[in-house]
DNA sequence: TATTGTTATACTCTATAACTATA
DNA sequence: TATAGTTATAGAGTATAACAATA
């Protein structure tokens, strides 16, 4: 095995990818799309735009595109921030909770399916270094 | 820490491209061409391209596209195969070598500093954990 | 003048499909 | 007809810079 750190960071990587692209395009979601109507239905209160991005770890206007999509898909849709006047608020649909839903199964195959050759422990010891590196 | 695997390696996946762009960017390159650089010099014999998209995880066309970028800059070149005719080998320039070199610094202080937060064991376990992944 | 989001634009990576040359 | 590589094209992800509206 000659493949180092970061050549074995990639090759998961694109199967991930390969892997979701799969199992989401039933869903008419790109796993970007499907990242962030998880992040947008799963906080608590709507989220302003700013926060989308910094919570998906992209600059500003990559959330731009990714909200049009969903927007454009009837997933969520964007409303003033009627506390700030220059914010802008993205929060769920109702199809958008049910695609949602659909989401998460396809997801938890996907995980299975890639991640198959772990155990319960490994995955756990693996969740539990990557965790690490996300500072 | 609500992120599920996927999520986190997408986290650590951004975080190791931009720290690679940013460090490979005073070479002109890519990190696609750097990796591809890196398999290219690394053959003991010249690569056929079929073979190189292979070992890449990429499909023969992705290949051609990494491999006209490395032979405008000089870095490798194409020859036809004496023993196919429809074959093309791809090899390293000395100025491949040597930039080679220069990468392989670059990318040992990328490491660094991306896995920062893991001492040598824990990378040990994360690289054996990812060794399984890929198969 | 600083902040928030968007329009405009570009680059990287990857892929499928159709074509060319060879076998 | 099957194989190797390329041309043509597209889509996904991300980024910087310039701008408008708001504060």
């Amino acid at each position: 095995m000659e493949h180092d750190l970061v050549d074995l960071f990639g090759r998961a990587a694109r199967k991930i990818r390969r892997n979701q692209m799969e199992r989401l395009a039933p869903l008419g979601l790109t796993p970007g799309q499907s990242r962030a109507l998880r992040v947008i239905t799963g906080a608590e209160e709507p989220l302003r735009m700013g926060d989308l991005a910094e919570r998906l770890d992209v600059v500003p206007r990559s959330a731009t595109t990714v909200v049009d999509a969903l927007e454009e898909a009837g997933l969520v849709t964007r409303a003033p921030d009627p506390e700030s006047g220059r914010s802008i608020l993205v929060m769920p649909t109702d199809r958008g909770r049910t695609v949602r839903t659909l989401m998460g199964q396809a997801r938890r195959e996907a995980v299975e399916e890639v991640f198959a050759p772990l155990n319960a422990e490994q995955r756990e010891q693996l969740r539990a270094l990557l965790a690490l590196l996300d500072t």
